[in-house]
DNA sequence: TTTTGACCCGTAAACTAAAAAAGTCAAAAA
DNA sequence: TTTTTGACTTTTTTAGTTTACGGGTCAAAA
């Protein structure tokens, strides 16, 4: 036996599957690759995982986890609501620099219900976080919003949109992100924030 | 002879076609097809228009004027700044209600050097366009901008990113843009605009 | 100068076969 | 009983081939 118990398995799994993932992209890593690096049977895999897809999720779960637990603990910290935007842009700048390589808009493109709900989830995890910071603004009479939610939501979409801007119309391949254009991308959004939050303060 | 002289014939050329596209999409129609609407030989249109591209792009140009005109007709107004960008978010839906069919996005896709031209020149003329209102507003005191053309240039993105926002991702089919989500994009639109625009004025 | 039928040619769709990868299971091992 | 595995089946990808269609050309006609 590799592992002293069923968690730690599943977690040695996702280990292998993050390092080939993150290596070769993940819809070019086979089932008998992570199998083998763990010189185990493919068949084990499926006693973990029910399938690949499963296993997908998973690993994504995993690192959406830690990148999630890093954001919200910016949220908590006792600075401006301001500093708080700008550095959970910068918290995500370093996600998408450091997973690039695993090819999630692949996985993520799959439009099965599943994945859906999970990407809807994210949504809701994110907004919910962003309207937390809002509403502390609101209680602390910053910010003036009628529906902290809506504008949670607002915020949200503007940042996740100014990812897509410029590139006109559908990256049907991977959306290259070379330096130059991502770097323009976080300083909009850094200059958008500093405006929206200009214009939600009570004046 | 069809028509009276060769533009008249290149008009009713591209007439014929914008027929075709709307009705069955830019990608579907074929050069016979146009050409047997207008009962002449598919070389006639060969010899009014060098392929197949540029016959998209003549399409795109002539729909494009009346797009870009309206617009800076709106521009032109005596009214404010957050009544021209609430108005010029108008004008773009019903220009996306109108060419829906088009699958514009099929032909904008193509990546050729040619095309990329031609969106950078477009988005270059939106800049323009909402850079001269912002202008207009740091003359008479309203807004208080150090770089209009940066701030023209990160709303126009921002309003675009929008429309590709909550799609997580890639939507490499047609991004069915049922009334419902459509009209969300536009009040997102709105509401950006109206907070934009607070944060920008003058304290 | 403009139009056309006949023709050429590149490519995308449609099939196919072979290979690879996903996924299963009964039996062995722990 | 829980976990692992080799041997197996099924599904998906890929690579190769054919075909048909639509883009594009041209010499001759109008």
């Amino acid at each position: 036996m590799l592992a002293e118990n069923k968690d730690e398995m599943r977690d040695k799994i996702l280990e292998a599957a993050l390092k080939r993932f993150m290596h070769y992209g993940a819809s070019k890593t086979t089932m008998n690759e992570i199998a083998d690096d763990l010189r185990c049977s493919k068949a084990s895999l499926y006693y973990y995982f029910s399938d690949k897809k499963a296993l997908h999720n998973a690993v994504l779960m995993k690192i959406g986890e830690t990148f999630f637990d890093e954001q919200e603990a910016e949220a908590d910290k006792d600075i401006s609501s301001e500093e708080m935007f700008s550095n959970i842009i910068t918290i995500k700048k370093q996600f998408v620099e450091r997973y690039s390589r695993l090819e999630l808009f692949k996985i993520l493109n799959d439009k099965s219900e599943e994945i859906q709900q999970i990407i809807r989830s994210v949504h809701e995890r994110e907004t919910k976080m962003l309207t937390k910071i809002i509403e502390k603004g609101v209680a602390s009479g910053e910010f003036d919003v009628d529906d902290p939610v809506a504008i949670a939501q607002l915020y949200r979409d503007a940042m996740e949109g100014l990812r897509f801007a410029g590139m006109s119309c559908i990256p049907d391949n991977i959306p290259d992100l070379d330096k130059e254009a991502f770097d323009k991308i976080v300083a909009q959004q850094k200059l958008l924030t500093e405006i929206f939050v200009r214009g939600i303060k009570k004046q």
